[in-house]
DNA sequence: GTGAGACTGGAAAGCGCATTCCGTCCGGAG
DNA sequence: CTCCGGACGGAATGCGCTTTCCAGTCTCAC
């Protein structure tokens, strides 16, 4: 009834424990042909199942790669972890996985946990917040590298990890440029608080590239990081809206640092009988999956979220040295939302 | 350098390796307070982590909880996971996760690392397949159990699992007799292959609802159960309208089985200049958060997925005999897409 | 004052496996 | 025919921790 051990299975075959180990797992010394037979054959019958526990002790490796994203259900992160989950089983390690609903503590116990669980490497995936905030978690992957384990963060550096950089500057102003380029002079920025850094680099690389360009940000409107936030910022983009309209100005053109954000912002303006784009352009960055169906499809920056995943677990995989290429490209997407 | 053992905090701390375990690893003997207080500083001085693997074997308890599902960047999915992950915190369980890309040898294949990890616990989340699909993870799931580990599905019936169910009949049924109440009569059904058993339940309890209404179903049409499957079933239901159009019929009103394949249909329609609800009538299931968002907004039957991830983890953890409640609920939200 | 309990700390036996080390056997070179 | 090197199977050690089991101490009732 209970699971067959390998001593189990060497007994059945007749031969050593050294022996049915050196068959079954993976040993550089294969023993004879006959003796394979017989300990492959006894280990089908008993339905023996190695105790990958029992192994990771005995060789101080476990296979484990832990993987903390900030929300699992946000397509951002699902979409990371879809690449990265893929990349791990290619390179035959399991995927240990934490959701820290966007709480810097949840971060810190999470890896604190993949510590204890001897996972090989860990990966951190979105935005850093303020320093202050990040020196707990940073300190806690630091005693992990220091232990043996590797790092990995994507978006921006913490502690002593390698880092997988999202284009966040080059993204927003390559954006910005081809908003310019379109004709869009007056600007809105739909950020988030000062803490959460990817929205920082976004929203300063675009405003840099406004100013370069001359056009104008006329107003910065801070929210949460998320749907919710561009919804509540509605009611703000259009009075800005209307002011626009009622000084015979061109519509404004709102930069929302992230996909949802904007998502939540169109629905709100919806509500509002304000015109998008006719009466508010509007822009995004991600380009998450579910954005192409959207009406009016929304204007964005393309970052490869799937493979952004794959590359943070080639890094976390890779051989000591052998340095795995981070770079990431991006696409500016032009679409209905930002039309004039 | 090397990560301190328990043994090498019982040394710093001038007690036996006995002590320190009893002290540090929530035993139900706790020796005396100065002694604890020794242990804890010893523990705190050297940087002590506890390592779960040895710690799993001599237990023979991982705190593991394997969750394996059919595509985490699918929004259906990555909410049942957010609620499962939530779950596991609270009881303090960690999540190890697969992703299938929904092939069921993978599903296999997942689950039997599970086992090799010593999970204590299985959730398959996703439809089921042909019995003969589903035979190999059944069997593998039955070991599993065997071998005093505990199986649960969210979907249908697999093996030994216990089974949170998805109200797919009850679900259809209800949208069919709204739809109907609010005057439809003639359906197309946008399902998947035979072999895809949560859309044949929803579809067939829909059909079924449908001709006890009086209603009529024109057609089936069988596509990928994907949003690339709702898209490519856009030209024929074009054409349906256009027929319906064309004899002065009634618009036709379109079930498809997933939300996302009613996005993907829509965004095809679209391209056809085919209007959504003017020139047919569009209905999903299961209320993915980004639905509510959709313009125009879809119909759809709203089931309480993180709930049912939630439900899934407690119905994993819970004490032998403990039934948990798996009672779904679900709501017809009747929206912009079916208006007439 | 004495013995029975109730506690406490420590020694030691595993948990299931990988791996080093050792002894044996074989073939081939000298 | 001898000797050496290589191949091969098995015994034994250890990975880091939990958990009996044991022996010693203390307390309290009698």
């Amino acid at each position: 009834m209970a699971r067959p051990r390998l001593q189990d299975v060497a007994n059945h075959a007749g031969v050593s424990l050294a022996t049915a180990s050196r068959v079954l797992n993976g040993s550089s010394r294969q023993p004879g042909p006959e003796l394979v037979e017989r300990v492959r054959a006894a280990a089908a019958d008993l339905g023996y199942v190695v105790n990958a526990q029992a192994q990771a002790l005995a060789r101080s490796r476990t296979g484990l790669l832990g993987l903390v994203v900030q929300d699992i259900s946000d397509p951002y992160f699902s979409s990371i972890a879809a690449g990265a989950q893929a990349a791990a089983r290619e390179h035959g390690r399991m995927v240990l996985l934490a959701s820290t609903e966007r709480d810097p503590d949840a971060e810190r116990d999470a890896v604190a946990a993949f510590a204890a669980h001897r996972v090989d490497a860990i990966v951190v995936a979105g935005t850093r917040w303020s320093p202050e905030e990040d020196a707990p978690v940073a300190a806690e992957l630091e005693t992990f590298e220091a232990g043996g384990g590797r790092a990995v963060v994507v978006g921006q550096p913490l502690g002593p990890a390698r880092v997988v950089r999202p284009p966040n500057a080059a993204g927003a102003a390559d954006l910005a440029a081809a908003l310019h380029e379109q004709g869009h002079r007056r600007f809105v920025l739909l950020s988030a608080p000062d803490r959460v850094v990817t929205a920082q680099e976004r929203a300063g690389a675009f405003a840099d590239a406004v100013a370069a360009g001359g056009g104008e940000v006329l107003e910065v409107i801070e929210q949460q990081f998320s749907r919710d936030g561009g919804f509540a910022a509605g009611d703000r983009v259009a009075e800005i809206a209307r002011e626009s309209a009622g000084a015979g100005l061109d519509a404004p053109c709102v930069f929302a640092v992230t996909d949802v954000m904007a998502i939540g912002l169109i629905a709100r303006l919806r509500d509002l009988d304000v015109a998008v784009p006719d009466d508010v352009r509007v822009a995004g960055f991600d380009d998450i999956p579910t954005l192409r169906d959207h009406v009016p499809s929304v204007t964005t920056v393309s970052i490869p979220l799937e493979e952004m995943g794959r590359l943070a677990v080639a890094a976390a995989v890779a051989e000591e040295g052998a340095e795995v290429g981070a770079a990431v490209g991006h696409e500016v997407v032009l679409r209905e939302s930002t039309a004039r």
